[in-house]
RNA sequence: UGGGGCGUCGCCAAGCGGUAAGGCAUCGGUUUUUGGAGCCGAUAUUCGUAGGUUCGAAUCCUGCCGCCCCAGCCA
């Protein structure tokens, strides 16, 4: 709460300043929209939403809360052989766990067939539209090339009489899938493609998620994007890169049926290193099973990423970082990353587990004894209170928290040497026990010192190292799974053309560690509860966890000066 | 070779004719009962490049170079 303050949020307000908002300050000052400003954000319901699809959505409806407008959640319907009710609802729920809120006005482009139907009859009346028999493959092969201006279509000229008759057939279903579209008549010889008399509707037999049989001619995305933009009074339409081109035939199709006219406004789509980030490669992954699901903590999906932990405000903190442009850019992961840990750090329950379990022995403490040591939950917050902790004769603390040969710069338990055990005791290793046979470390003998209770002593002592550990008889044992870059390239998708993305997946993205120790306070921790595990990172309890065998995701680590040491000093040999 | 865009530090990104914000990353130092967090400091004489206009240019003009998008009855 008092990191709310107005200030800082105006602080931050300040800093958004990027070419959307400036236009939108413009049109504000000249009156273009009397002062309104209603933007969307408009899926297609044919897959989950991804990060990207997070910058879009704080844009949009970011810019409409910050100038008092509103954003609407329109679902762009217009293709009813990839869309499903399944993927509508997990938009639905990813936009509201975001945070954001479109109230009334949740629409569909399916809402506007009828109104868009009449649209189109309209450019047929006025000689604006027609029919067309060519087929697929004709219909390319008269668009010409890039460089050749396309041939008219024998169907171009037909009477307005004859379109209106076989568009209203091919409403009717008379016709087959694919033997007819209705196109606008634009211009075949235009340098923009997207004005070679596209196609506006098609004839497509298939079921709609929402309006079932009732129709079986549909709009083409093209036709009806721009147009609901224009009914639902939208004043600055916010899309990608890609759709410039096609910003003049969607203002053709609002100049020639002369409604109202919205502002398309382009900036470059999200990527990010390690990872896809499209819905047909993302959608490709689950359906392989190279992931376990839409929401496999790997995944960045939304319901991935929530899955693993991370918060809505982190990414929404994140969207605010990044900016908007039109430079097309790929973003370093750490941001994210960075953005998470900040937000956690403030907010994370500190607790401790041990990974990597080694057993000590703490041979002088007394063999029954049990005590109940005050642990605080957040040095961040001090009101977060403290916790009891249970510390008994027997302890686990991190395999990689003792070196028998340590090298330089190692601060932690080796023999002879004393650490402490964090809210704990000064320990002291005296003895390494070792598996007769391999060699391997079994347990270690360390005595403690009783005058450092709570880790503390005011003689002065200097204790550098300090662990974290768990009571053995008391500890709960829990899975953990380890999550590394999805892929190992940092762009997977940049390498030589022919080679497939999957190639460059990292194998070793998951890891699973079945024997962990955690704090008996987690034992019935609630799916989706975030944690630091002191020393080691942030972690989110799995929905597969179970009374007493909980399971954490690792969100993310903290960031480990100690590894960064280890690797110089081993790259430098 | 047509059209539409884009090029400011390793990665993002402000800047809109008056002499290069900020964040991440990186590197130092400090502090610390998390090698976490915090704190302090360093890091572009230069804005793809070559010319031009101007007292003055990352900002205006011209040429060149590089990158992205467009030939679905996908969105």
């Amino acid at each position: 709460m008092a990191n709310n303050t107005p200030e800082k949020k105006e602080e931050k307000a300040v800093e958004k300043t990027n070419f959307i908002r400036n236009i939108i300050d413009e049109d504000l000052k000249t009156g273009k929209y009397d002062g309104r400003v209603h933007t969307r954000f408009p899926p297609e319901p044919n897959g989950y939403l991804h990060i990207g699809h997070a910058k879009s959505i704080c844009l949009n409806f970011g810019i409409a809360s910050d100038y008092n407008g509103l954003c609407n959640l329109r679902f762009d319907d217009t293709n009813p052989s990839k869309e499903e009710v399944e993927y509508v609802e997990s938009i639905k729920e990813d936009v509201r766990w975001l945070g954001f809120d479109w109230q009334d006005r949740l629409y569909y482009a399916s809402d506007y067939y009828e109104q868009l139907y009449q649209y189109a009859l309209q450019l047929t009346k006025t000689g604006k539209a027609y029919v067309c028999d060519l087929g697929s493959r004709e219909i390319k092969d008269y668009r010409g090339t890039l460089t050749e201006p396309g041939k008219e279509s024998p169907y171009r000229n037909r009477p307005v009489e004859e379109n209106l008759d076989l568009f209203e057939r091919m409403r009717a279903g008379e016709f087959a899938d694919g033997s007819r579209v209705l196109r606008a008549k634009i211009d075949m010889s235009s340098p923009n493609l997207n004005m070679r008399d596209p196609v506006i509707y098609r004839i497509l037999k298939a079921t709609h998620h929402r309006t079932g049989d009732t129709w079986c001619i549909y709009p083409m995305y093209d036709f009806a994007h721009g147009l609901s933009d224009s009914i639902e009074g939208i004043t600055h339409s916010i899309c990608t890169l890609e759709f410039e081109d096609h910003r003049p035939l969607y203002d053709w199709f609002l100049d020639q049926l002369e409604v109202y006219h919205p502002q398309q406004i382009e900036f470059a789509r999200l990527n990010l290193n390690y990872t896809v980030m499209s819905k047909r490669k993302l959608k490709e992954l689950v359906d392989n099973k190279h992931v376990s699901g839409w929401d496999d903590p790997r995944m960045p999906s939304i319901s991935g990423l929530r899955r693993r932990g991370y918060t809505r405000e982190s990414i929404r903190d994140f969207a605010d970082r990044i900016g908007v442009a039109k430079k097309e850019s790929t973003v370093d992961i750490a941001l994210l990353e960075h953005c998470l840990r900040e937000d956690l750090n403030a907010r994370a329950p500190r607790v401790m587990a041990v990974l990597h379990p080694l057993k000590v022995v703490i041979t002088n403490y007394p063999e029954d004894q049990v005590e109940e040591l005050d642990a605080e939950n957040n040095p961040e917050e001090p009101a977060a209170g403290t916790r009891k902790i249970p510390f008994s004769r027997e302890v686990y603390i991190e395999q990689d928290d003792f070196r028998e040969d340590p090298p330089k710069k190692f601060f932690r338990l080796s023999p002879g040497r004393e650490i402490r055990l964090k809210h704990a005791y000064y320990i002291k290793c005296e003895k390494v026990i070792k598996d007769e046979k391999t060699g391997e470390i079994i347990e270690l003998h360390c005595t403690y010192d009783p005058e450092s209770r709570g880790g503390w002593t005011n003689d002065g002592r200097k204790v550098r190292g300090t662990s974290h550990w768990v009571s053995a008889a008391h500890a709960i044992k829990a899975e953990v799974r380890l999550y590394g870059h999805l892929f190992d390239r940092e762009n997977p998708e940049e390498e030589k053309d022919d080679t497939d993305f999957k190639n460059f997946l990292n194998p070793n993205s998951l890891e699973v560690l079945g024997d962990c120790m955690v704090e008996p306070g987690l034992a019935e921790i609630r799916p989706g509860t975030h944690c630091q595990f002191l020393r080691q990172g942030y972690f989110c309890a799995d929905p597969d966890s179970k009374p007493g065998k909980p399971v954490f995701n690792r969100t993310v680590s903290l960031r480990d000066s100690w590894a960064k040491i280890r690797k110089k000093t081993q790259n430098a040999k």
